[in-house]
DNA sequence: ATGCATGCAAATTATTTGCAAGGTT
DNA sequence: AACCTTGCAAATAATTTGCATGCAT
């Protein structure tokens, strides 16, 4: 139990919110699953196994609001639903996607070499960069050899 | 008549497409308005005012067709809908979005910058990048100086 | 003629919302 | 007690699909 379970309800708690047994139940789902990007029905079927009672309105009420609240990050990977992985503040905001247009698989980059990217941004168009989302398509290792074989 | 109508019939004869109306007509639209995103409703609405019999269905088709062909190139702005923009070939595949969170505006960046990013995800993860897309989220020009004044 | 393409309406999918009932502080 | 939250079902919104008819080759 460290201290972010605390902060998860203080969070609520500064913002008007109630931390319920459904909140906290979506939230450790994304925490228990970094790096997968799950679905909002994904959550929602991994949810039922603890709290079998909850409804699929819940669960997309409550990715809405860490989304707001910035405890969560939204993904867009092109199949038609939002996806969601818990976001990590020390990090920074720094993490990029690697979509396979091969065979659908998602990989994750951490590096970033952004940052003189945004600041010619800031001279140019003034604009000020606070975030940025990142997609890379190509060809995965398992493919390319696929590929080279053939 | 450049060359272009031209090449739409060859590239779609190739792939056993046919030329029809509704097809230029769709086309036409999306290359007139280059540089606004369309959504398909509102390319629609602007293929109506010269083919008012074509239905909603064919242009939502036609641009699934052309996004393969990848002769336009599909955005998501975060909007609930996807938007297109003509896909020019020629200035290679590298072109971004700037998107205020504030008022929503959508402005270009032409620079590309990313290439030694992708030499070094070829390195460390065997992976081709073929194509990126690349958003970035903040502040822009009129809302930072709203924001000072106040 | 042949077979792809179209328009229309109905179907689907993801998500949102209204509302009465339940839970948190 | 006061008010936020929830679950359910109905409502939306964007997109897709079935099918009879129409058009391009």
């Amino acid at each position: 139990m460290p201290q972010k379970e605390f902060n998860f309800k203080e969070q609520l708690k500064e913002r008007g919110y109630k931390l319920t047994h459904q909140r906290q139940a979506v939230l450790d789902v994304v925490l228990n699953h970094e790096g997968q990007h799950l679905s909002t029905e994904e959550i929602y079927e991994l949810v039922k196994a603890t709290n079998p009672e909850i409804g699929l309105a819940t669960v997309y009420r409550t990715l809405l609001l860490l989304d707001r609240m910035e405890l969560v990050y939204k993904i867009d990977l092109d199949d038609g639903c939002n996806r969601y992985e818990i976001n990590r503040h020390n990090e920074d905001h720094r993490h990029h996607h690697l979509i396979c247009t091969k065979c659908g698989m998602v990989e994750e980059v951490q590096e970033d070499l952004l940052d003189s990217l945004e600041e010619q941004i800031l001279k140019k168009n003034n604009f000020v960069v606070k975030d940025h989302r990142v997609k890379f398509y190509g060809y995965c290792k398992n493919c390319l050899e696929a590929m080279e074989q053939a």
